[in-house]
DNA sequence: GTAGGGTTAG
């Protein structure tokens, strides 16, 4: 159009930021915003409300804050597209705090600014929030549509007010596919199975089908009530349906079928997933691991190397710990040595498993050289890593690791730390060692001058 | 004639 010598108007580029806001198209999206400065349509309110929306989308929010500031003029639209662009990229508070500042400013909300705030204090279980949002709904005369109804019934099961949600369900005029899913998926969040599977039925009476958000929630709800013929059907209804290759249905079943100890029907779903997502791997692996069986679990991790994959902390975790359990401790460190080998970090929950299944069995030397290895490989071991061990020294009772890691932590100077004190203090008191809390209360008080 | 919305899992 442009190239035709036609120029695009405050009509157009709105709907032009739409398309680069739902492609992702940054670059695309800031050249059209270059190109509206230089039109002289910069300063139209549809024009700025698109920009915000659009910056929010492609996370890029200080620039959405920046339109959003710089509007002259702002409507209910621009208001809630700097509301979705907080709630799009985890900034909750903020959200909560603008949809004030717009009330506070007069603006009269309308469903969208209703939907961010149950969103945000679903999401922050924020009970007054939410419950405020549905009387600004009642009160603003606000149509309860399908949108709105459903992001109550999530509000209310997220604060555990499942006759809330229950109330909001039963009077919607308009149920879809989402409104049953968050009713299943709350109910069995909540531990009420029969009515996960009551629900279900009611469901498909009105002519609905499952989709895959449907079917994680009954799968789960068969782990929990070790439901293996329903489970069964399930599996048959998501290959019928086309939807067993969902990554969080395929995880479902694997969890469903090792809860049964039924490991080989597990491993088959994961045989069966073309497309192979780093969860997947790692439930798998897990599964493995949490029945003992160790060498597939690093078999597994290995494989999943050989296949060009790097194995997440939460897997190395799995089959270090499982070769712990199982008394292998040399494995165990083998295993964590290569991990130190790979571009992935050894976080928090891999340091305290290895020094407290080694602390736990009296392996002293291990764990004091594992600890001379965190100094050396982490570059600045934090506070946290620190209390983590101390943790785990305590957890195993081991005054002897326990002593030298003191000896460490103040030569490092780190009882500057408050939470580092806490757990020393913490691990002293456990041990009733008569004496040394006495020396480290004076290490406390030479700290603290 | 142009702008904004709800669900699962790790």
């Amino acid at each position: 159009m442009l190239q035709a010598g036609v120029p695009a108007d405050n009509f157009v580029v709105p709907t032009v930021l739409k398309a680069c806001a739902g492609l992702g198209l940054f670059s695309a999206g800031r050249a059209v915003h270059g190109y509206a400065w230089k039109a002289g349509i910069a300063e139209c309110v549809y024009v700025m409300s698109s920009l915000v929306d659009f910056y929010g989308k492609c996370g890029k929010l200080e620039d959405a804050r920046g339109v959003f500031d710089a509007m002259l003029e702002r409507t209910v639209v621009s208001w809630n597209s700097m509301l979705m662009a907080y709630m799009h990229n985890g900034r909750i508070d903020e959200a909560v705090e603008l949809f004030y500042e717009m009330r506070v400013e007069g603006v009269l909300p309308t469903r969208v600014s209703v939907v961010s705030l149950l969103s945000a204090s679903a999401e922050l279980e924020a009970v007054d929030g939410g419950k405020q949002g549905h009387a600004v709904a009642i009160s603003s005369g606000l149509e309860i549509d399908v949108i709105l109804g459903s992001s109550m019934i999530n509000f209310y099961f997220k604060v555990g007010l499942v006759e809330a949600a229950e109330a909001v369900f039963e009077q919607m005029e308009e149920r879809d596919i989402v409104t049953w899913n968050l009713m299943i998926a709350g109910y069995c969040q909540n531990g009420q199975i029969d009515k996960v599977f009551d629900t279900c039925r009611r469901m498909l009476e009105t002519n609905l089908k499952f989709d895959c958000v449907t079917l994680a929630s009954i799968i789960m709800a068969c782990v929990k009530s070790c439901s293996m013929m329903v489970g069964t059907a399930a599996h048959g209804y998501a290959v019928r349906n086309d939807l067993h290759s969902d990554r969080t249905v395929a995880c479902g079943l694997i969890d469903l079928y090792a809860s049964t100890g039924r490991i080989e029907h597990a491993r088959q779903v994961f045989n069966a997933m073309s497309q192979r997502d780093p969860v997947l791997w790692k439930v798998m692996i897990s599964t493995y691991a949490d029945h003992g069986m160790s060498s597939e679990a690093l078999k597994l991790l290995d494989q999943m190397q050989l296949e060009g994959m790097s194995p997440t902390a939460a897997c190395w975790d799995s089959v270090i710990s499982s070769f712990i359990e199982n008394g292998l401790f040399e494995d165990a460190l083998d295993i964590f040595n290569q991990m130190l080998l790979t571009k992935t970090r050894p976080n928090l929950r891999t340091w305290s498993l290895l020094i407290s299944g080694l602390a736990q069995n009296s392996m002293h030397k291990q764990v004091a050289n594992l600890y001379f290895k965190m100094q050396e490989v982490e570059s600045a071991p934090s506070p946290t890593i620190y209390s983590a061990v101390i943790l785990a020294v305590k957890t195993a009772a081991s005054v002897h690791c326990g002593k030298a890691i003191r000896a460490c932590i103040v030569k490092k100077g780190l009882l500057l730390s408050k939470s580092v004190r806490q757990s020393l203090l913490n691990m002293y008191s456990s041990f009733d060692d008569g004496g040394t809390s006495d020396s480290l209360l004076r290490s406390l008080a030479e700290c603290s001058k």
